[in-house]
DNA sequence: AATTGAAGCAACCGCCATCCG
DNA sequence: ACGGATGGCGGTTGCTTCAAT
């Protein structure tokens, strides 16, 4: 690459490179033996010559168990193009919004496949790359959203974690934008225990179904007031609920409640 | 079959925020 | 309050793959 060595790194034996098989798999040993607490640390147990940077890099986006590979679906990429144009360049967000997916894959993708223009017609985004994609239903995965709410706890107990993100949608032409995605982090817990203990089985993904259109007053909705309704919301039982009181969420801009997330790849030690 | 250029992917680097003594 | 250690993030680079010529 033909950069100075980070300058914290005083190792002079530092490998670079391509991972082999092997080191993967001495990786994941060291991380079941120690968990994943201190990069640090794992990077001198496991006997690697490789950097704290590295250890945890190769982690996070490649030995995850949660890690989904393979090309993005429609309805990911229309939602990292949305989140992109709300959120910016934060694809870690952007990220922890699409379970199994790395702020790495996200980013590689859209420096690949970024339309041009943000302000192209709704029809002209679905024919990025001269590919039409088939513009997504309300409809087409109403499903996915309970399923994550009912996923949660799950993906939390593991060592590497969904933010307890997932997807909804809703039309919002508004926005030139063929459907709305969105998920609202209902948790301000910093700890994964905190999370737990607070928030599951409720924290999880409001659909904002049947939003018709994205205002000032649709993004004011704060954590807080997002948190008093689930607080008050029957357990498993959430979409309906929320429907049955009128409300509609669609939130991705809201960076405080992402940052309140949990990180999808927390430290845990196991 | 060989060459070349584009696209995709994997990885590194430096910076910043946070934690902790 | 301060400084070092650490984790995490975004930008960037270089390698690999593959299609076009």
């Amino acid at each position: 690459m033909g950069r100075a060595a980070a300058s914290c790194e005083k190792d002079e034996e530092v490998k670079k490179g391509r991972w082999s098989a092997e080191e993967d798999e001495i990786l994941r040993q060291t991380i079941h033996k120690h968990g994943v607490g201190s990069w640090q640390i794992i990077s001198k147990k496991s006997g690697l010559r490789r950097n704290r940077h590295s250890c945890r890099f190769r982690w996070v986006n490649y030995l995850c168990p949660d890690i989904k590979r393979g090309p993005f679906s429609p309805e990911e990429e229309s939602q990292i193009i949305q989140l992109q144009a709300t959120l910016g360049n934060k694809w870690s967000v952007i990220a922890s919004k699409l379970p199994g997916r790395t702020d790495n894959d996200v980013r590689s993708w859209w420096l690949a496949k970024k339309p041009c223009s943000t302000t192209l017609p709704n029809e002209e985004k679905w024919h990025i790359n001269d590919q039409p994609k088939e513009k997504p239903q309300i409809n087409d995965h109403p499903s996915e959203v309970g399923e994550s709410f009912r996923n949660i706890k799950g993906k939390v107990d593991g060592a590497c974690n969904s933010s307890g993100g997932g997807v909804g949608s809703s039309s919002v032409d508004q926005l030139a934008m063929p459907f709305k995605t969105s998920t609202v982090c209902a948790s301000t817990a910093t700890s994964l225990d905190q999370l737990e203990d607070s928030c599951e089985p409720k924290l999880g993904v409001v659909m904002a179904a049947g939003l018709d259109s994205i205002s000032s007053d649709a993004f004011a909705h704060s954590s807080d007031s997002f948190l008093k309704l689930l607080s008050d919301s029957p357990e498993g039982n959430d979409m309906e609920y929320l429907q049955g009181q009128g409300h509609s969420f669609s939130d991705p801009c809201d960076v405080d409640a992402a940052d309140k997330c949990v990180s999808p790849y927390k430290p845990q030690i196991l």
